[in-house]
DNA sequence: CCGGTAGACCTTTTT
DNA sequence: GGTCTACCGG
């Protein structure tokens, strides 16, 4: 095959790409897989293919399907396709998630599975209620067979395709002496009637559509005239046979991906797709992009070296033209609080020198490992932003409001009707929910009718009589609303009428003024969809808390979550036998998980743009029990030539000095048995006192050079924080306070923290 | 019906 | 160490 080569009259879009880059871009017709490496300008090179299409004119923006799959690509694809091709892409309907994808094409098609049109779109939360109640209901022992399991053994069912009716006996023994299927059946019929549909069944419903309706399919395969897949690597199988489906008519699909970058096994992924590609699709064109734009090459020498033990991989070879910067640096530390402070210091040191604290990412394996940073960077004042863990919508005030705007787009919607026929308290608890139940159950409706129904009789006590009478009064009036009234102001007066702001002010714990801040922020967002629908949808599937980059912070994530992206400087915490590898991911998938764990490796290494850090510590707490750690069996693989190992273990006593507050001694715990010692006593409720004290203020005196401290605050005046709630500010150093809080006691904190209470 | 306390279980990773 | 659940007493 001949790679194009450069010439004066190239469209625009092709400035700047390589050879590869380019055959990735001009091969438009027939099967296409392309492997690109970490860092290989992968992006570019699709962003300037869907360019190219359009430019050629070979199709328009809505007859292309481009599939991603997390918001933030999808997003990304977006702004820069639009660079290339300016309004063109706001005609682009179908570039989005897979999920977002398939949602927007079963609105359409609802009534062939069994839907209406605006049906719910569950969370795992209300997946997981309703399973319990199946279990139940079966009179299955919950506490051998818990829902997460069976929820579990669904998702994959769903991932890999199946219906109820294909699940093989096989399968369904493994769950409750074999009433896994049984159990799969009722739980779609459940959805069914509640009008709503899981995560998994966007995809599997739009399969089952696809399958069973030829001029469905046929109209589909009709207008994509070339589809786009991004990270082919991590799809499932329902992916991979619903992309066939689509494709096998005009053969125009480019799938792009890295085997080596396959992290998502765990939720169905089957790197086999990958690797099966040219069988899937005969006289596919393979093109690898291997020149790498990002790292240095001590960086992608440990990377490689580190994925050269797996076994069972395309092959690719890493390569680039990038001066060969600082080697890895591998740091072996006491314990977590150690790790914490010494990312701490780096970054600072990185601060002095004058790189913005966004230049600075933290990857760690496991979400709950962020808290240690989370806490060392509070009290030294570092601003911060955590990404993932708990996503917007997932929040308790959020989910409530949902709760209550599903209640009126779609009166069918129990799961809703039940989480806030309470919330706030109107004394309807259990027992009149169960009441409630029974009717619905018995007369064949929707809880909120069922509801109604009961007012007029005598099973309630007349109390939750009159309350009910109320709630339900309640939602018809605000469906009634909902005609006339735009959705934001609708929510604002069901917040309102339904005391839910009243019940989050007259809260006074840290949290409530976040809480109403938060539904604020959901309100402000529902000015920007059309219909109440459109907004319910969007939450669901896209909205994510990866919040405004406004100020410049230091991210902490995990790895999986920064896949795709890139920083100047990187620290992996965490480098131990049993948190990474994960000793969970080991026990469950043996080899293959190990080789997983191992490509996570690959992945965190090569977001390091010029420095990658590896932290191990020698003890960790793990449930509140220290426990001795030993360093990751990954850093055995890494290349000596490319990397330096120091070990702060070594410097004895003056480091360890350096510890303010005996909190930080793995042994203070275990020596005083309870762990509520003097020592214990005095970090939590006292202040800092003597010898400490003087290294806080000469760490931050250091730190805060320039940090002038914002000047309305004074001795003693009365300050709210988001974390800690109220309490009294004791001193002022610059821009640190210490406060007194009321619950949280004595903290050190940054003064744009807090706010005057 | 509500709010408190004791016990279990827990930490992968996400659309 | 923290969070969620089950049970008990106002």
């Amino acid at each position: 095959m001949t790679l194009p080569a450069p010439s004066p009259d190239d469209p625009p879009y092709l400035a700047g790409l390589n050879a590869p880059q380019r055959q990735a871009v001009l091969t438009t017709d027939g099967p296409v897989l392309v492997l690109a490496g970490a860092g290989t300008g992968k992006t570019a090179a699709l962003t300037a293919r869907l360019a190219h299409l359009l430019y050629t004119r070979k199709a328009w923006p809505s007859e292309l399907l481009a599939v991603t799959f997390t918001n933030r690509a999808a997003r990304e694809m977006r702004e820069r396709v639009g660079r290339l091709v300016g309004d063109a892409v706001e005609g682009m309907p179908w570039l989005g998630t897979f999920h977002a994808i398939c949602a927007k094409m079963l609105r359409r098609h609802a009534e062939l599975v069994g839907l209406e049109s605006n049906f719910t779109i569950l969370d795992t939360d209300d997946q997981l209620r309703l399973m319990k109640q199946l279990i139940q209901a079966a009179n299955i022992d919950e506490k051998r067979w818990p829902a997460r399991q069976l929820g579990g053994l669904i998702d994959r069912w769903k991932n890999r395709g199946w219906t109820p009716a294909d699940v093989d006996a096989g399968e369904a023994a493994g769950f409750a002496d074999g009433a896994g299927q049984r159990l799969y059946a009722a739980y779609q019929d459940r959805l069914r009637a509640l009008n709503a549909c899981d995560f998994g069944d966007l995809l599997l419903h739009m399969l089952t559509i696809l399958k069973r309706d030829r001029a469905v399919l046929a109209q589909y395969q009709e207008r994509f005239r070339y589809i786009l897949v991004d990270e082919y690597q991590d799809t499932n199988s329902a992916q991979y046979l619903w992309l066939r489906l689509l494709a096998q008519e005009r053969k125009n699909i480019c799938c792009v991906g890295d085997d080596d970058q396959s992290i998502y096994s765990w939720r169905g992924a089957e790197v086999a797709n990958i690797l099966r590609f040219e069988q899937d699709f005969p006289g596919a064109a393979i093109i690898r992009l291997e020149q790498n734009y990002r790292s240095t090459p001590h960086i992608l020498a440990a990377a490689s070296a580190v994925i050269a033990h797996n076994g069972s991989r395309l092959g690719k070879t890493l390569w680039t033209e990038a001066d060969a910067g600082e080697k890895v640096r591998v740091l072996g530390v006491w314990d977590g609080p150690e790790e914490a402070r010494r990312v701490g210091e780096l970054i600072e040191d990185g601060q002095r020198r004058g790189e913005p604290l966004d230049h600075h990412a933290i990857l760690v394996r496991a979400q709950h490992q962020t808290r240690e940073f989370e806490d060392r960077f509070i009290s030294i004042g570092l601003p911060y932003r955590i990404v993932g863990g708990f996503r917007f919508y997932e929040r308790a005030e959020i989910r409530d409001a949902l709760a209550y705007l599903r209640l009126v787009n779609q009166p069918a919607d129990d799961l809703a009707f039940e989480r806030v026929v309470n919330v706030p308290k109107r004394g309807l608890g259990a027992k009149a929910v169960e009441t409630i139940h029974r009717a619905a159950r018995a007369e064949h409706m929707p809880l909120t009718a069922a509801a109604a129904q009961l007012l007029d009789s005598d099973e309630l006590t007349a109390a939750a009589r009159r309350s009910l009478g109320s709630f339900v009064a309640a939602i018809a009036r605000w469906r009634d609303m909902a005609q006339g009234l735009p959705h934001p102001e609708l929510a604002r007066q069901i917040l309102e009428e339904s005391g839910y702001t009243a019940m989050l002010q007259a809260d006074r714990t840290a949290e409530s003024a976040g809480r109403l801040e938060n539904l604020t922020e959901l309100v402000r967002a529902m000015e920007e969809y059309e219909t109440l629908g459109a907004f319910l949808e969007h939450v669901s599937l896209v909205m994510d808390n990866d919040a405004r980059a406004d100020e410049a912070k230091v991210t902490i994530m995990t790895i999986h979550a920064a896949k795709g992206l890139e920083f100047p400087t990187v620290y992996l915490a965490g480098w131990e036998e049993g948190i990474f590898p994960s000793q969970r991911a080991l026990d469950e998938g043996g080899l293959p998980a190990l080789e997983e764990e191992r490509r996570l490796a690959y992945v965190a290494l090569t977001r390091a743009r010029r420095q990658a850090v590896i932290l191990h510590a020698a003890n960790r707490r793990i449930y509140g029990q220290w426990t001795s750690a030993i360093p990751s069996r990954f850093i055995d693989e890494l290349p000596a030539p490319h990397v330096e190992t120091e070990s702060s273990m070594t410097g004895g006593e003056s480091l360890w000095r350096a510890n303010w507050s005996e909190r930080a001694d793995p042994f203070a715990n275990v020596a005083r048995g309870t762990g509520r010692g003097p020592g214990w006593q005095r970090a939590v409720t006292g202040g800092l006192d003597r010898s400490p004290t003087r290294i806080v203020e000469a760490r931050a005196s250091a730190v805060s050079l320039g940090n002038k401290g914002r000047g309305d605050l004074a001795v003693g005046m009365r300050v709210f924080h988001q974390k800690f709630g109220y309490g009294r500010i004791d001193a002022i150093e610059g821009n640190k306070l210490e406060i007194r809080f009321e619950q949280a006691g004595s903290k050190r904190v940054i003064d744009s923290f807090v706010t005057i209470a």
